[in-house]
DNA sequence: ATGAGGGTTATAGCAACTATAAGGTCAAGC
DNA sequence: GCTTGACCTTATAGTTGCTATAACCCTCAT
């Protein structure tokens, strides 16, 4: 049985993405020029969509296209070693878990706003004062 | 005792801020037209800058300029409620709770794709191949 | 008077899309 | 056969919150 191949509308379904962002990716080499039908729709096959699939889940985990161009040619170095991919895994692991920190410390900041207004007018609203207050 | 006027790049070193982002501001409208000196320096006010104070910590915050601009003007009307204040500060805190389970579940994510590891080569590195798999 | 270190404006660039315009294609229903 | 509506194409501009660059002006110490 032979593949079906995918318009960009399609593929877009498939993959939960948006057409324009397909063909954006596609602008900036990060997914192959697609193969054209005779009115120059394109079209996909199952392994552009694996490569889709590859950059939304990598962009959901955080990283950027920069990263993604990088992982992406690891991934088309089969036989090359495995430690570049996993460190590249474990620093972004770390700016993760400095994020949540830092918003951690926002969280409390906000819950600590949020306490210290007691209602009534904006002249005695502790938190608009503690705005303006230098840290 | 009459108030000293600050320069652009004086109020940026006594706010933490650079001298572009202030402009910035004030193209924005979120900061006043700054008074001028007679060579057409900006000359600011002690005033100026509880203003931007305010609006350096609300970003710290977390609150997107548009939020601030909100904000600002409630600080404006010494008389209303501080009860929008409230509510903007406690939606902030909502959003940031949910970036912070968000980057959480990344957390997750990532620690698993680095557990499933076991170092060898690209082919039979499990990272890349879970980054294929559609969730 | 010259150079360093301020200041001024306007414009372009960044990331990662999103929106808009102006048009070409295609399948279905009448 | 024709129209309608949903799709496709490209190019360009807008989004957020800055940052960078260019090209110029002002002030003060040497």
């Amino acid at each position: 049985m032979i593949e079906p191949k995918l318009t960009v509308g399609q593929l877009a379904t498939a993959t939960d993405t948006k057409a324009v962002t397909i063909r954006y990716y596609e602008s900036l080499g990060l997914l192959p020029a697609a193969q054209r039908n005779s009115s120059g729709y394109r079209l996909y096959s199952a392994q552009d969509r694996d490569r889709l699939v590859f950059i939304r889940r990598s962009r959901a985990l955080g990283f950027s296209l920069d990263d993604i161009r990088e992982l992406l040619s690891f991934s088309d170095h089969r036989q090359a070693s495995c430690a570049a991919v996993d460190a590249k895994i474990a620093e972004q692991l770390v700016q993760v878990r400095l994020r949540i920190r830092d918003l951690q410390g926002l969280e409390q900041e906000l819950q600590r706003l949020i306490d210290c207004c007691q209602g009534g007018v904006i002249e005695q609203c502790r938190i608009i004062e503690s705005l303006t207050e230098r840290h």
